[in-house]
DNA sequence: GATGAATGAGATTTCATTCAT
DNA sequence: AATGAATGAAATCTCATTCAT
């Protein structure tokens, strides 16, 4: 957690400084990200850093938790907690897409972090988010069984870790893929693929992985 | 490529090395990966390390190519090429499993490599890594629906990274989750963990996984 | 250019680190000289160095820039812009071999920078530098023909590259020479030697220098 | 020196080895040349190196001594030693410009030494080289004199350093600015320089420097 | 005579963090 | 509250040289 001298800061500087560490710890993992080069940036001293954040590791947990955050919110909003399960996921999915194109950065950030097992300093944050992450689809699972749009004889967890996989993982490729990107991170060096992607093509992305969901692969 | 030198070696002396560089590799990110540290531990002098590798990426692509290349091994002896779709992918993910369970080590290694976004150096090799999985999914949901396994109406591109990402994300951490295990590399600190998973219990686990494939969600 | 660290630094502090690195920079070409040398003798940590010069670079052209500031200053003081070219010129060689004999060390990192061919580091510099030197005596020259005191027959180029070498390099050798030292840099190792040439004996190097300009070596 | 078994080599193996070492230490400074880079590019073992020499240092001298050797020997045939000063030195000068043009390997390595004070190693080598070039000129300045073609109140020493880096300095410099070069080495990165200077232009800047020898720069 | 693996010192550079001002 | 100098461990990598085979 950020000391409070932080939150005291003059609200553009405070911006600044988030949207430059931002940008650091999207672009790079962990451990490669310097917080040299984020005050170098910032044009502020290094022990103002620590006046700030208390080291390294709290810089980016704070940005994490503003990141996903973020994204937790832009996904409630768009998603109707009452509609049935097929429905919240679709639209689960399109608030996802939308929050990853429009905010490659913060989305980047938490996709980084998921990706950093092994990275000691980060492991029981780690560990917290994906069960929260499993919570949440946990939660929409089982209530799609209860109100009949799920077959009762599916392994809740199991179901749950599977959707959770495919969408941010082999969503998040598959539309990097179409873009004609090549990494993850592609789309933070070259923001303009993100506006190959038109309404119509997300509807049918949507589409489809909607139909794979209901009915499986089989005739 | 490892020079000569290195395959010169004699292969208690090779094994070593590798080991233990593997044990490096497989517990961080490659950017926390110290060449020190293995050589401090192979008890070999660092211009040594030279002889046998170009540098630290050379010496990571060595690994990681050979994780990948057993791993590849391992599935093919267990897949038969020419069974129909869901045959084929049920003894894939059998095969893996297995490789995870067993060779924990080789499959954090090809784990953390493929998390490596961000990892300039890795870039490239990386992108090739996704690539050639990808086509290995694609291949087989192709013949699938030449097959008639697989609904025709399939988008071939979006089912593979489905697919494949629930086999490298999702399969691997639900596992995890029902050993007891927290991160994704616990499984190395711990090795006992492994033993905890029964050969029912993965059976169990197939079934339900290509129940989710095969049928969806949907009643 | 040093970091403004470097400039808030104590001068006795900065002196010191100055005197120390150029000691190392007189005594042996670009790429033998260590920084960590340098740190150890001035008893600072590597670190400081690295907060005090963007690296190696940026402080050997300090020194250099520092170095050959000081030498124009101490001619430009000695010489008189206005009088005729033979006058000028007699009065910058004195002042050039009063510099050489008073700062051997300042001397020496010069030299030594104009011999660094083959430093790609230091490449674009030095021309730079070379560039600098050539021009001084050209409008030297140039304005002895204007004044009359110099053939107009005489090619301006060349004429100033030669005695441009004369005075960086034939004057020096001659000088060590006849104080019985060998290589160019035993006057840092032995700076009794340039106690040896007094007043007088200058004088009369300078002046058979001049006969040799003036008239050349015909009879 | 190198030791016999150089000697004994087949020819080709031993001019093999020549050339890449002289590629080498042409192009950059002493302490920067590295035998693992000729060794590599030489196609045979390190060990070997050290069979043929007794290390870096007598490498580096064998090969300075060939150049010195072959330049010596091109100039001598060129040159009338029975001729008056003025003559045998335009011949010297001719030979020189066409040696450094036709061998600039050759030359760089003979330049590189000479640049390298403060090369410990090197230190009495070099001395030794200039006495000799020192003494080649001093020769002809003395004859000079004894033949009246030279004034006798010149001072030997001093007129025969001033030729000595009017040449090896000066004239290479000039040379080097006409044919559009920046630093001395370009030579050996774009050999197609050379061709520019034809031999008219050779004999014009002869004429230039002869006429400045002769008479100096006064009317 | 040839080989080439082994060595280890030493180079430059980066980094998170501390702390006196 | 802000500063920014100081630190020193640690990283990657290069090199000349040795020596057993």
């Amino acid at each position: 957690m950020p000391r409070q001298t932080f939150f005291n800061l003059p609200e553009d500087k405070r911006k600044k400084i988030i949207d430059i560490a931002l940008d650091e710890f999207a672009g790079r993992p962990y451990s490669k990200a310097s917080l040299s080069r984020i005050v170098a940036r910032a044009g502020i001293a290094k022990g103002s850093m620590y006046q700030y954040f208390e080291d390294k590791k709290d810089l980016f947990m704070y940005l994490l938790e503003l990141a996903a955050g973020e994204k937790l919110a832009y996904i409630e909003q768009e998603v109707d907690p009452g509609a049935d399960f097929f429905t919240a996921f679709e639209q689960s999915m399109l608030a996802g897409i939308r929050f990853n194109l429009d905010h490659p950065k913060l989305s980047r950030v938490i996709a980084n972090a998921m990706d950093s097992t092994g990275e000691e300093a980060l492991h029981d944050f780690i560990v917290k988010g994906r069960k929260m992450t499993l919570e949440y689809f946990s939660q929409m699972v089982r209530r799609g069984q209860e109100q009949g749009s799920i077959r009762k004889d599916i392994d809740i967890k199991l179901a749950s870790y599977m959707v959770s996989s495919m969408l941010s993982q082999g969503l998040t490729e598959y539309i990097l893929d179409i873009l004609g990107g090549s990494a993850v991170d592609d789309l933070l060096k070259k923001p303009e693929l993100a506006e190959r992607l038109n309404e119509e093509q997300i509807k049918g992305i949507i589409d489809e992985t909607m139909k794979l969901l209901r009915n499986g692969l089989q005739p």
